[in-house]
Order: structure tokens, then sequence, then C-alpha cells
DNA sequence: ACCGAATGGTCAAAGCATTGATTACTTGAG
DNA sequence: CTCAAGTAATCAATGCTTTGACCATTCGGT
């Protein structure tokens, strides 16, 4: 009505929803940092995007979920290691992980047994059932990243990962709330 | 054992552990795309460290998740709408909205009414409480999104959102499964 | 050697995600 | 006009995630 950076319009869809919020916030907030907002917005747009497709094409179709792949796909190729480790390896709380093991060990794709040298821990590893399932799993896992990637060139890939490590790396990163 | 491409070591770490298996997994299957799937990864990890902070920083503190903070924000920006396009707008799965906009009407902060013209939707809307809590928590939000693009340069930064934007717009992106 | 502090794992409660079914209401073909 | 098909929202069942509490075990300073 009166000054909207662009009328609302009913065009709004999920990708052109950035542009609108970025103009439209600015124009709210004049405090607003509108570069850092379409940063964070376009980055969890696009991972939301893929980690949807691939949920979705690779994983639950073979009747897994996404973090449960995580656990194997850490245990594949690491091999047997505390659970705790499991969690730090995949981005996963303890808890979830011992929540997921369940699931997985009652599927027979994961052992768990007492550690020895600490008689707290639990080292789990893979099954040979288990060992088959992300092998096969990881192949329509990679094949649908494949997929992605093909729209970048080589080098564009290389600069989108040499960017998205030094955010990683940056100080906001350091100081950061993380998981444990 | 026998010919892994680096020792497990202990060494590992959420971040080094990409290179790790960046290496293995084309050790253990050839036919792996190697490139993609440090990207994915990389793409996965980063946004993962970002919404966790975000979430545990700015929303958690004042009592929202992320997924409401989402709705109240496609609302404080584009005004009422119906929830399908709130879905549609947030990236959230109607289902998703529906149960979402219990706890937030419980809240006090968004307003329920029946479309006029279409009498199976409904048209949701912030209520002033609403207004109040999205701009505060919106500040909060973005002060730490501008920590994290801090640490990018202005070119690196547009180049990042170039580079997303092109992967959202490439064909993977066209064929890929989409929430609803 | 001991006892307090730290650590690893699990459980409980609460919240949000998914898919699939159900209930309204609208639309459009005949 | 009518009835089948499509669409919006919600509900139900199930699973994963979070925090915080708890237990068992180990570590470390005195």
């Amino acid at each position: 009505m009166t000054s909207d950076p662009a009328a609302p319009d009913d065009r709004l869809t999920f990708w052109s929803f950035v542009d609108y919020a970025v103009a439209k916030a600015g124009a709210e907030l004049p405090s607003v940092d509108a570069e850092a907002m379409r940063l964070v917005l376009t980055l969890h747009r696009v991972t939301s995007m893929v980690v949807y497709d691939l949920e979705s094409s690779a994983h639950r179709p073979n009747g897994w979920s996404w973090p449960g792949f995580r656990v194997l796909f850490v245990l594949w190729l690491a091999g047997e290691m505390e659970a705790k480790t499991a969690a730090e390896l995949s981005g996963l709380s303890r808890a979830s992980v011992s929540a997921l093991l369940k699931t997985l060990e009652k599927d027979g794709l994961v052992a768990r047994r007492r550690g020895e040298h600490d008689g707290r821990s639990v080292l789990i590893s893979l099954t040979p059932a288990g060992r088959a399932a992300i092998t096969r799993g990881f192949s329509a896992h990679n094949a649908r990243e494949s997929a992605w990637a093909a729209d970048l060139t080589p080098d564009e890939r290389a600069t989108l990962v040499a960017l998205l490590r030094k955010l990683m790396d940056g100080s906001a990163s350091a100081d950061a709330k993380r998981r444990m």
C-alpha cells in the first residue's frame, strides 16, 4: 500500500521470497544487515532442498532416515567407534545417537558392545547386513549428489566449497553454540 | 589396515571427517563422484552449524523454535495469507504449519480466521503480540547472521550467494523431490 | 588411597517432521 | 443441475531431536 519495496502480489514463491524479504525487512527495520540475511536465507533454502531431495529420493524409499544414514555412513568409513565419536562425526547429539541405535540395532544393521578399556563407553560397528545396506544406500545417495553437483562447473564447485569452509573457519563459527 | 587413504587415528573431527570420508569412499567404491560428495557434505555441515547456532543463541532462549520463527517471519513480511501460502513460503509442509499454528495461536502470536472467498481456506495473520515478538526476535536472529556473514568479504558473499542460486536453478533442482 | 569432578550413555518429556487418511468445500464436465 | 474430481486443512501414527536429569565409571588433586 504505502511503501512496500514490492507488493506481495500473490507471486511470491519459496525462492522469490528471499529477494522480497531482504527488501521488506530493510524497509521495516533500518538497522538490518540485509546481505547477511540474504546469505543465511539462501544457504538454508538450498540446503533444505538438497536434503529433502536426497532423503525422499534415496533414503525413505529404502526405509531409512537421513540421520540413520549418517550414523551408518561414519561407521562404514571409519570402522568401530564409541557412540560418542559417532555423534561427533555425524553431527548428532549423543542422545540422538543413542535413540537411533535402538532402531539400527533392532534392524540388525549395527552391533553394540561394551568398551573394554572404559566401562562407560559403548562400541558400535556395522554388521554384515549393515555394511551391505550402506553400500547400496550410499550409491543411490551419491547418484543424487552427483546430479546436484553437475549443475556447477568444477571451478565453481571448488569455489563454493572454499567459501563454505571459510565460513566455518571464521570467528562466528568459533563463537557459535555447538552440540554438547 | 590394508590401504586406508588415511588412518582414522582418533584425530577425526566433525570437519576433518569430510576430507577423510571423500578419500575413503573413493577407495571403497571406485565409481563414487567424490567432488559431489564433498560439496554436499560441506554444504550440509556448514548449514547445520549455522542453524544450530541461530536456533540456540537467538530462538530457544526466547522460547521459540526455528520453524515457528519462520512462520512468524513470513507473516511479518508478507501480511495475512492462507496457511497453504505460509507453508510454501516458509518451506514447511501444510501439515507442519497446521500443527505449528496450534502452538502459535495458543501463545497469542497468530490469529486464524476462515477464508471468505474459499470456505476451505484458513487465513492467518500476526497479532500485535506476534508482531512485537517477531520484531524483537528477528533482531537477535539478524545479529547472529551478521556475525557469520562478517567472516566473508562483500565479494565473497556475493559469489557464494550466486553459486547457491545457480545450484537451485539447475536441472537437479528441477527434478528434485519437493514438499507436497 | 580417596573423594569430588568430569565423562559416557540412557531415559523422559516436549516439540516438530513425515506420510497417509479424513473431512469440508469448490470446481468443472456432462 | 448434478456428481466426480480436485483442493485446503486437519488428524493420526510414527520417528527423530532437543534439553535436562540420572546412573555408572573413570580421572585427578590432595
